[in-house]
DNA sequence: CATGAATGAGATTTCATTCAT
DNA sequence: TATGAATGAAATCTCATTCAT
């Protein structure tokens, strides 16, 4: 057996301490797996080959395979938690900013980065981890529907908006862009005609902005539709 | 145990039930097993306890799981194909009319329906099924895209609809119903506030067909909205 | 990969149905097992080659190792309880009689027989297993104890022997007993000098009834010993 | 972290505890681990943890898990093994004299000390450890069999015993004292009545005394056994 | 000397699949 | 057709052992 092993195209040797790098690496590694296989899926043998590790090294920092899914789905939301919430506090006072702000914001976040595929991962393993699902809707969906739908009752309020039920029309806002997101990791892949994210939610907040606007054609009124 | 039984001094056969219901049955409990726990975290032992039989009977009629479950899929989807698309297939010519008419046959063939957790099952396991992502592609996804995104660009050309992308269009129309499919068989439960699709629905349609207004300066118009 | 199996010098078919057989040849070829290499020194595929089965068959009957362990213990110990109890309950008043009848009884149960394993493994497995520790105290010492301290003492009150404490007596008469058991079992095998066991435990008998006879030279009674 | 420390303005070994004293720390503990749960139940980790040190630690000192084991026993035994077999060539010609004070001597040394493990430790791991078994049977059960055995062979030949088999009686003797000692470490914990070890013994000689005592009525026999 | 991260062989356990009945 | 005992490959998990620090 030989003192060296290939990792990643990489010769490296066997035995090297990276204690502080570990556990990372593995919860990276196993998104990946996760994300592609599911839950059941996943082999642990691909998890540690994928970190350049053995099975070994994969228990040495998790317990067992569903603690290190429920780290996996924790560890890769919770450094971005903040920073997307916080972003979401943005300033501006018309509603309309808010909210295009704020999916400036989540589809920089999610689209096209790993991020984006926790939603996938959590809707196929809602099932198995009641535990991910509600630590999932408490920690995102609750504050991003809260700020959303927040959004549009004061757009209601300040007669920006009709009258619309704020829960409901959460749904239509945020829809295209959970979908795009599972759609990069599941379907997409599969389709021949690449889906534009980016440009689909812009002109889905358009869309959608236009359809909130009030019924009488409010005079003096400037709608400013980039 | 003896392959008959006597009752009222006539020898009958013990299972009576028709036995070409069988594999529906079997495929039904399958459905409902891939969609709680996925391909690979469902137990064939589970599929068959749940459709009252036993794992051998369920190789009596599929070679392998995987092939059970590409039946599953496709058996559960093609019965509704043919309505659900020839459902599309309505007769107005106003654009809105046959969207509004597609998504209510959409809505009342997929929310609240077994056939709803046909998307989850899909988007969970493209990774591990190519062929039926493809199949669900083609057969699903291709055929509604094309009925919606035609209808969009037709009622673009007719005056009825601003200038759009109708592909992108399509995402913002589409999202909302699946992902209320999603969630019902996800998040949902877990969550503490209900959704009520049919009428989140019916306010998307209605924000959107306003949203696809032409532009407001053309006097004379009559919008129609109930 | 070939039809037959060699199993114990026959060849046997694979795929022979036994069922009502093979949970007792389990727990046999495991009470082997076991006695040899402790429980946690016992490969399960040791198990089952023994058994003439495979691992998968330990775990159609058993759901783990644990289990299986402990069903070892009863299902050995469970048809001998009975009989070996029942067989204490003799009729003789005179409390030696009862005794040297209770001797032969257990050393004819015990010395040689599968059952005398038992000890040896619940002694070194006592620590791992506090429920087998209780059980076996409780089905196996508690009467056993039980009947010959209360044949003791009845033999202290009639006058057929001096007073002693009969719980402490107890140790003084099982002891040589079980030390043959455990004998046989551990070091017998690696000792030039085999120990006749039977022989033994007749000459203790001999000496404790006459170390537990009355002081004083109890005129006209007449010792009989064999 | 640095191998010195400053105490005092002074340089200082961070480690003063004696290294000498760890090999037999390391024995103390893997002891207890050993006595506890067996040989393949015990974890080198726990070994470790109980002495204070690492894994690694164990093996600068033992080559392995083996001889780790091997050197428990031996470490255990030798130190006391001058001192109880030298005991036992204490000088009182009267035979009886001669096993109470070795009886004194074997109860004080075993009974309630970490020695009393070691019996109990053999008999479990006979079967995985020959060598230790005949270890075992050639410095203690040897000695200590051949010292009591011949205790009462002279006995015998002085007439201060009846013409018993030696070798027989010598299980008759002993048994107690070792059942005393598995009882400790395995079944007594969960008796709910405690065995006083002391007084067991000082009954059990009182009563095996006067079971080797002649015949009452030939004043001035001498027995003969071959 | 001592550590403890990393290893990898081997154990337990699961379960899709087979086949005698 | 239906059963379910039996299989065996592959998964999870454990832990004695190694070695860079």
């Amino acid at each position: 057996m030989g003192e060296h092993v290939e990792v990643g195209g990489k010769v490296e040797k066997r035995w090297t301490r990276r204690k502080d790098a570990r556990p990372a690496e593995i919860v990276a590694a196993a998104l990946d797996c996760f994300a592609e296989r599911g839950f059941a899926g996943t082999r642990l043998d691909d998890v540690a080959r994928r970190a350049g590790v053995t099975k070994g090294t994969v228990y040495l920092y998790f317990p067992n395979k569903e603690e290190l899914f429920k780290a996996v789905v924790r560890e890769t939301l919770l450094p971005h938690l903040d920073r997307v919430l916080g972003g979401l506090e943005g300033t501006p006072e018309d509603p309309r900013e808010r909210i295009r702000q704020a999916f400036d914001f989540l589809s920089g976040k999610l689209l096209g980065t790993p991020l984006a595929v926790i939603p996938k991962l959590v809707i196929a393993e809602a099932g198995n981890f009641p535990e991910i699902a509600r630590f999932y809707l408490d920690e995102v969906v609750g504050p991003v529907r809260a700020f959303l739908a927040d959004a549009i009752h004061r757009g209601v309020e300040l007669g920006h908006f009709r009258a619309v039920d704020p829960d409901h029309a959460f749904y239509t806002l945020i829809a295209p862009l959970l979908l795009a997101a599972l759609w990069q990791n599941s379907l997409g892949p599969h389709d021949d005609r690449p889906l534009d994210g980016a440009a689909m939610i812009r002109q889905h907040l358009d869309i959608v902005f236009r359809g909130l606007a009030p019924e009488a054609p409010a005079p003096g009124r400037k709608e400013r539709l980039p």
